[in-house]
DNA sequence: TAAAAGCATTGATTTGGATCAATGTTCTTT
DNA sequence: AAAGAACATTGATCCAAATCAATGCTTTTA
């Protein structure tokens, strides 16, 4: 249990043992089956969560009821609506289990004293953010510079466990595509 | 001298006047003429700049020499290639300024000096990256969801400044649009 | 294990934005 | 103030991706 949270943690931040058992105090685990929701858009979204096993993704949906995802969030990864959880306002995203899935869940009080009481907490806070805008970034620059079909190929490369695990036109919803558009990039690529 | 900067540090992070003297003492200030660069892609970023004062834009270009900008940044706004400055990798981004410009230059070493004894601020640093993660990840909800149309609005209404200060064809650089297609849709939304 | 739901592929057609090209306008620079 | 550069607009054409539609395949679930 918080096993590989704790990896995570002290890859970047070096705890003793002492620290780790004061951390778990603020934990708790949530198991989660395919298809649950962890948060519906309009819900304020309490709580982050670092994905120990499943995976999960998180989307919102336009006026025509299309889902365009935002995130995945795969073993190791933070996932939540960040923007709801720091102020509080209603979640615009959905997130949603692909798999049956185990959670750590750091709710908004806990989050809020770690950060306080921990320098370490906010240190692995910081890297984790930081990590996050990098990824992020590099989408970005993709998504306004490279061709489609340059961009799939990059995701691959990047994220070759996520194309493992998750259906083709969930990542043509990530990519801002759609599916038989993704379908058809795949063909030529493979014809070559 | 440095007045915004401070300004933007106390209003995250309330410090003393010693406090703001020791930072001062890590800082530097640059100036830049329009069209100067701060950054060339290939070169290592070996600071980061706050602007004081002026805008500035960083921009990768791609094999056909189309330039792609990836942000502004404006009064207030922290400009560099982040992850050319954490890794030490060559940059990917140029960063060149659009008007006269003053900076606060914040180097490698002041940086890591600065989050390993001033709590305050490393939570001005955590803060600020968590706020550029927000403003990246609303651009890219808007980018994979809506149309082009909705994101020009968008852009305008949450950038008026930048939307006044900035050529046209830099907005539909920063759109992932050709500078044609702009003029069609503002004319298209003008003539409502 | 049969039915249904979810998913990927392929084809035909439409459409939004890119490209190519020309013109007029507004800034810079000397 | 004149010349040149940078910029915005408009038109014609092209092309990549969306849409609409049908089919077969695979995974759930009853």
């Amino acid at each position: 249990m918080y096993k590989l949270f704790f990896q995570h943690l002290n890859s970047k931040v070096q705890l003793t043992e002492a620290e780790e058992a004061h951390i778990k105090t603020y934990l708790t685990l949530k198991k989660l089956r395919k298809k649950q929701f962890l948060l519906q858009e309009g819900d304020v979204c309490k709580a982050i969560a670092f994905v120990e096993k499943g995976a999960l993704r998180a989307y919102s949906v336009d006026e025509n009821s299309n889902e365009h995802i935002i995130q995945f969030g795969l073993e190791g990864w933070t996932i939540s609506d960040l923007y709801s959880f720091l102020t509080g306002e209603p979640a615009t995203y959905n997130i949603d289990a692909l798999e049956d899935s185990e959670l750590v869940i750091i709710s908004k009080s806990a989050h809020e004293e770690l950060l306080q009481t921990m320098p370490k907490y906010e240190t692995f806070t910081r890297l984790n953010i930081t990590g996050a805008y990098l990824a992020m970034q590099r989408r970005l620059t993709s998504i306004i510079s490279a061709s489609v079909e340059e961009r799939y190929q990059e995701f691959i490369a990047l994220y070759p466990h996520i194309a493992q695990r998750v259906p083709q036109h969930m990542i043509a919803s990530y990519m801002g595509l759609t599916p038989e558009t993704l379908s058809r990039i795949r063909k030529r690529i493979s014809s070559k």
